[in-house]
DNA sequence: AAGAGGTGCCGTCACCTGAT
DNA sequence: ATCAGGTGACGGCACCTCTT
């Protein structure tokens, strides 16, 4: 009973835009599959060149048929589909045949500029596992973003409404209510206070990341069942087709 | 019944980003 | 520069299901 974006063919029709698309063009590192219009472009590196990327979930779209002919879709790793020109059908299914690409952050790019994992290190954990692993990942937009433009005031309000924060309001009065002392209780206060604040956003957080893949799986569905039927509709013009020509 | 493996949720840390 | 908030990653825990 949450407040559940809604697909643009299944019910509803709120006019939704693009998840991936996100409209938030921050910029940032290369890779990002997001853009305020459908279609970016993206450098690869190694084998593949350079590949048009488009999000699959276009924005208020009217048909699965892709505006940019020869297109196929991509599945990536976290959730991501990019799309890459390839001369084939301009009707895509899920069931042809996929690509994947691998995509590393450039060199120069945004992430890796700012990490340096391989030359500094007077920090003690400056080449662990995890921080040279968090290196390779790329940045993504932040679901409040991406929410908002899938009419997050919507959400947002819903989320007030339902008011599962009551409760955190109480944890967060009472966990503020003790009396302040000297310097070092202080930290520990200010440590806790941070604490709280971050279980609640993480908290906050997962929720709308599950919201988040709700409403791409909802999508999906969609998506699917509209390319069954424009095979379908493909097959039976194919079928008219060819008994008209044999009269 | 006991153990193993899978899954989901939570708290925390580390880092990034935008605001001031 | 500093701060606050958002989020990915990680480890721990609880629960479920399957196998022995």
């Amino acid at each position: 009973m949450e407040g559940m974006v809604e697909e643009n063919g299944s019910s509803g029709g709120s006019g939704m835009s693009d998840p991936l698309a996100g409209g938030s063009s921050s910029g940032g590192a290369p890779t990002h599959v997001v853009a305020a219009t459908s279609i970016v472009q993206l450098t690869l590196p190694a084998q593949a060149p350079m590949a048009q990327v488009q999000s699959v979930i276009q924005p208020n779209q009217q048909s699965v048929i892709q505006t940019a002919s020869n297109i196929q879709s991509v599945q990536l790793p976290k959730g991501n589909v990019i799309l890459v020109s390839k001369p084939s059908s301009v009707i895509h299914t899920t069931q042809g045949t996929l690509q994947t690409l691998q995509i590393k952050p450039e060199p120069n790019s945004l992430l890796s500029s700012q990490g340096q994992s391989c030359s500094d290190d007077d920090d003690s954990d400056d080449d662990s596992p995890k921080r040279n692993y968090r290196e390779m990942l790329t940045r993504r937009p932040s679901y409040r973003k991406i929410l908002n433009d899938l009419g997050g005031a919507e959400i947002a309000d819903n989320r007030m409404g339902s008011k599962p924060g009551c409760e955190n309001e109480v944890s967060l009065s009472s966990s503020l209510s003790f009396a302040p002392g000297p310097m070092l209780e202080d930290q520990t206060r200010k440590r806790e206070l941070r604490l709280l604040k971050n279980r609640e956003a993480a908290r906050e957080c997962r929720r709308k990341k599950k919201e988040y893949i709700k409403c791409l799986e909802n999508r999906v569905a969609v998506l699917e069942n509209q390319n069954k039927a424009l095979i379908e509709e493909l097959k039976s013009l194919k079928e008219l087709y060819c008994q008209q020509k044999t009269e």
